[in-house]
DNA sequence: GATCGAGGTTATAGTTGCTATAGAGTCAAG
DNA sequence: CTTGACTCTATAGCAACTATAACCTCGATC
């Protein structure tokens, strides 16, 4: 039988739910010391246990993650979307903001490419006394 | 007079390469600690003292780190460029290899933007119980 | 000569989001 | 009853700094 195939029986142990949600155990466990998730019950012996509930908590913030929001993003999305009576524009404001970060940071690293494809091109030395990137790295700046 | 202006004559404090180069003197410590840069040489107080090689050293550096490059490869390119006479494949290697590592992460961010765009124009409801964001996000998946 | 502010010194802890390690206990199967 | 997979805690490490504390030094001013 491969473990991975079948969905166990409620409650889950760390590593089931690390399976059902592709967070690794350790990863759990550090979101429930950093307050993402509630600290878990236990069984007599010490192991924690956890349900459907806390499995989809996880795979919500699994997505937050994959949407490269910090955690503390992660955190207030979560605070917000148990209160479903309130307005959303917390909800769009996080992500907007989250849109401009990474709009910005592309932005950043397509100019980084382009001074990398430069100085790419610009190397027809064979060494490094003749090199152009070295040269280009040592020449003298305004700053 | 602003100290900002004239460049001071060798030999330089911390905080005159600081304001030289740009880098700030807590950095240029951390880089000594890091082997970026060699002990500095110490009045009888033990303040650090500079010269123009460390200032241009130091230049070298940030224009390698604006370029995204990690401690370690500025290092190699530090020890590589004061062998003018070794073939610069290697030095070639590094600029390719942050380029591609700048071209992966731009296409990771390219997807994520798109993703982002999607989920915020989305959300067309007042509250978060009809947030499209937050369903979004809950939505149970595969994994 | 006392004092003041700007600047220097060290060591240590914090940042982010985990990951790795050590050393121990638990559980089900053979 | 032993094996092996799993779990527990606590601690340290990663990158590349940044912040803090507590102290020392320098040049100028009163």
């Amino acid at each position: 039988m491969n473990r991975a195939c079948a969905t166990p029986p409620e409650p889950y142990t760390i590593g089931q739910l690390a399976r059902l949600t592709g967070v690794k155990a350790v990863t759990i466990r550090y979101y429930e010391k950093a307050d993402l998730l509630p600290a878990a019950r236990r069984t007599a012996s010490g192991y924690r246990l956890y349900s459907s509930v806390e499995r989809d908590r996880l795979r919500f913030i699994r997505r937050c993650r994959h949407l490269g929001l910090g955690l503390d993003d992660v955190k207030a999305l979560l605070r917000l979307s148990d209160e479903r009576e309130a307005p959303c524009h917390q909800v769009d404001a996080i992500i907007h903001q989250q849109r401009e970060h990474v709009r910005d940071r592309i932005r950043d690293l397509q100019a980084l490419e382009q001074e990398l494809d430069r100085l790419e091109g610009a190397c027809r030395a064979e060494t490094i006394g003749e090199c152009k990137i070295i040269e280009s790295l040592s020449r003298p700046t305004e700053r």
